[in-house]
DNA sequence: ATTATAATTTAGACAAATCTAAATATTTAT
DNA sequence: ATAAATATTTAGATTTGTCTAAATTATAAT
């Protein structure tokens, strides 16, 4: 035993069924079901068993037989290192390297799993310590800390919000992608205009532009409103 | 059979064999023996032979048993492509994350492996297109065009000659960490004062100092002098 | 409450990459 | 040229992460 449990070495796919459990239930904290874990890693839910198991063991989740999931405190910490090192690439990517937002994803998976603290902690300090992540999510620091930027669904919000857009819930390439084809963009001034109580799509004005977005669009996009805290 | 034959996917434990083959046999031209490959892999024999095998399958190394193995073009091509991806992110981390010549190589092993063409084109450009890595190994190219700079070993030219100080050839953290201590570093001039017949030091002027360096220093220094080409 | 359905786990198998131990080929020394 | 030493390969086992198929447990429906 070390001192330092987390020290543990992990492999890649320890990692990614870590890092999937902490997305599937509000950070870990809630129960997830073994078959909706196989779903999201396309993987077979008697593999996902198998992999708890080495997770239970190794103290990063809590599992009991046939009850779900959830991931310890160690296993948290573990997880949020990976997220933070995920999005500090995908920030680097983007501002450093020209990638467009859609474009980040599959790389970011991959660089994830380099080991390295200096590593980790220089690319950091070359970004200025971003905050958010291209696609408006937040960076843990160092040490864990997550603040969840207080943000509304813009499908959500009453007529006549003015907000600024945020982020995106849905961080596919093809959304990103019709977004871009249609000038939204993070940091975009955003005043909801109507709402179409037939299919929820929004009348919105955007930067000065008045455009339609259906629902599923809508609630895709946080806006940060001026209201609130 | 694809047209592009060289993507096929490689696992990482296949790019290592194939870099280190690249590395014994004078850029995987001349034959490689198997022992040689487990010695500086730390591995086994028998384990490096059913790797060769696998590489022999893929079109990656020339193979007869018994008979050593070299590379073949695709797999001289591939070995061109992770070093290119190896010293490329040496030099990120030293220029742009700060990190000392003598920290890179762990990180970069593990670097090496990321695939995306976008990415490493992209780090290319951000680095401004450099020819040489932090030990002064040269960088192949896009399409592995790679000039071995004109060269030689400290321990190999005559009295008086003078030149500059452009590459190691041993480049462990041990004999890093030494350089640094007594201030021997890349683009230092040097001078040839006196070579000791007895145990093969050197008396150099580098840099406006006088020092004395041992034939194992002097032996695992390049300089390029102004003669020559 | 009992049955039907769905989720989860177990058991046993497989591929990749490694290992040990034994067999075989090559090289070196006399 | 033959024996000894060295290098290489084969055969069979192991570990990790996965799979399929069957068994078990939980949940939903009547």
């Amino acid at each position: 035993m070390y001192f330092c449990s987390n020290m543990y070495f992990m492999t890649r796919s320890e990692e990614n069924y870590i890092k999937t459990i902490f997305h599937l239930g509000r950070k870990g904290t809630q129960e997830v079901a073994t078959n909706a874990i196989a779903e999201l890693m396309e993987t077979k839910p008697s593999s996902v068993t198998d992999m708890i198991k080495k997770l239970s063991e190794k103290d990063l989740v809590n599992y009991k037989r046939y009850q779900g999931v959830s991931l310890t405190k160690l296993g948290t910490k573990t997880a949020l290192g990976i997220i933070r090192k995920h999005r500090l690439w995908e920030v680097f990517l983007v501002e450093k390297l020209d990638f467009s937002w859609d474009e980040v994803h599959d790389v970011a998976e991959q660089l994830e799993h380099i080991k390295s603290d200096k590593l980790i902690d220089s690319l950091d300090r070359l970004l200025a310590f971003p905050k958010f992540d291209p696609h408006g999510d937040p960076i843990p620091d160092k040490n864990g800390g997550f603040k969840e930027r207080d943000r509304d669904l813009l499908s959500d919000v009453p007529i006549n919000t003015v907000g600024v857009c945020v982020g995106v819930k849905d961080s596919s390439a093809t959304f990103l992608k019709f977004l871009d084809k249609n000038g939204i963009a993070l940091g975009n001034q955003i005043r909801v205009m109507e709402r179409e109580e037939f299919d929820g799509s929004l009348n919105i004005e955007i930067d000065g532009r008045n455009m339609q977005i259906s629902n599923v669009i809508a609630s895709n996009l946080y806006i940060k409103t001026n209201d609130g805290i």
